[in-house]
DNA sequence: TTCGTTGTATTATGCTTATTAATACAACGA
DNA sequence: TCGTTGTATTAATAAGCATAATACAACGAA
């Protein structure tokens, strides 16, 4: 479920961090779903476990997830599937296009840079 | 002129670059504007003066920029105002593109509003 | 209660990158 | 010639990321 680019400049633990929100984002996980211990997750992807806790840890601190010791870490209703952030994400994309035009930059370019993106990231399944 | 954030994560180098075709974008400097010596920059900015170098060694790369031993460096017709704002636009664009992803929009949506954008900008009558 | 599970905390280490430091050299123009 | 300025080099320092190895604490089930 999780994937780790470990080429990218991007550090593990705000891949593990991110992806926990695209998955939320995509319906994939829901609220209240458990994620995997932090040793197991480590192991799954070969990283210490240190390196899961601070990813874990981040999404804490934002409201994303709560822990217990002895019972694990569970995903809290912010991230539910339409959330704010997803609106805000797509209005910026909006805003984002329209700069793009105004300057002249052609279509084809934006698709270009879109596919550029896609195979440069980090799949998520 | 240039402002430098060290908190950030984002290293003084990559600053400065950005700063660069930021201040052209908005029409601060302009083609053949010679750009503050190394030494004075760093001396500004409070940092070494190999910092800057880095950064105007990449601008030079770049082709936004030229230098000469003994004469300084100068903008290049590369970072025109226009081509500037069409470079930062690109940079927003895909700042915009990895959010969206981030939160889980698909390519089609993306593709969907481009679209939506160019039927509404078409309509001149 | 015991025991496995799981989050949390700590300390040390290695690695990479960013930045500084201190010089020296080379080319340009007044 | 001499000040200005870009370039090059080598070493040292600092910070962030990741690993390693343990230990402790709380929870729930048997």
């Amino acid at each position: 479920m999780f994937q780790i680019d470990f080429a990218s400049r991007e550090p593990i633990y705000e891949q593990i961090y991110n992806s926990v929100i695209k998955l939320a984002s995509a319906g994939v996980i829901k609220s209240n779903d458990k994620l995997p211990p932090v040793r197991t997750l480590a192991g799954q992807l070969g990283i210490n476990p240190n390196t899961v806790v601070k990813a874990y840890h981040m999404l804490e601190n934002d409201g994303y997830i709560y822990s217990t010791v002895g019972r694990g870490s569970f995903l809290t209703d912010k991230l539910s599937k339409n959330s704010a952030q997803k609106i805000m994400a797509i209005k910026e994309f909006k805003e984002a296009v329209q700069k793009a035009k105004l300057f002249g930059i052609k279509i084809d370019e934006l698709l270009e840079i879109i596919s550029e993106t896609e195979r440069g990231g980090e799949s998520v399944d």
